[in-house]
DNA sequence: GCGTTGTTTTGAATTATTCAAAATAAGATC
DNA sequence: GATCTTATTTTGAATAATTCAAAACAACGC
């Protein structure tokens, strides 16, 4: 195997520390679940450090997600009629196929090559920083299911 | 001019009526406020049109535009962070910018012609039903304003 | 005109998220 | 290694957009 478990942590570790953030027991925790889960809600990721984590809060959770964006460490997705998304693939503006029954997320690369996407025909005066591609269709699972 | 108020008038009740819908004073009233403000969100139609129709409900708003986007009457686009914004143009695939200081939103048409934006690279499966594209950026105003 | 069906009102609930202050812990400094 | 500063987390509550449900009402077809 690449990696012990020991290891891993320690990348955990210098991603954050690499982040100009504090290396905190909540922190590695998300940025590991949101490894091991990306797409995944605040509430989900919650969920999933609560048990070796007991007692985490709800605003911790929140708290180091809006850390983790601003440090640009994760990318927040925001479906529409859902809970926030959150992923730690980022800087490749890679795109996403959403469900809109089930709300399956998945990532899609760049359309064509990797210039197309981020820059309108017509930018309106606007200085365009980054552009968010999100195709709305039907997942396999919920296409067999009707 | 082109058509008197009443002619506008009238023209609202073919569209609503031609989406298969009843003929309403709310919707008629929203319809057009959305016409005179594309991207206005719920609470901004609901001002809109009390003036007009003193006693109408945020919830008679919600009502109207779920009956309107069911029926392909108006597009929804929800940026992160903020209420849904609406607008009745449709139909077209055009896509958004955003301005991520004000919110100020511009439609933009499509980036290449008319197809790249509706297909990804690789669809993992999914129907592709649609495609949202949003530009996030600073609009003239704000660009000044720093 | 009348009845059916869809729409609006009324009133309340929900849910994701944010705010604020106090408690705590990380990392720099001595 | 202890201490100090500053960032982070906890605790507790508030917010804001939106949705739910039932009753009152109005549009459209006959």
């Amino acid at each position: 195997m690449a990696h012990t478990t020991v290891e891993r942590n320690e990348d955990l570790v210098r991603i954050i520390r690499a982040a100009g953030l504090k290396v905190t027991a909540p922190r590695l925790a998300v940025l590991e679940a949101l490894q091991q889960a990306p797409h995944s809600s605040a509430e989900h990721l919650l969920l999933s450090v609560l048990p070796a984590l007991p007692g985490t809060s709800a605003q911790a959770v929140y708290g180091v997600l809006a850390a983790f964006t601003e440090a640009g460490l994760v990318r927040r997705f925001d479906p529409p009629g859902t809970a926030a998304l959150f992923e730690c693939r980022v800087g490749d503006n890679h795109h996403h196929l959403l469900c809109i029954r089930c709300g399956k997320v998945t990532d899609v690369d760049c359309v064509v090559g990797a210039a197309p996407c981020l820059s309108p025909s017509d930018s309106s005066g606007f200085a365009v920083l980054s552009a968010e591609v999100t195709f709305n269709g039907i997942c396999p699972q919920c296409r067999n299911a009707s």
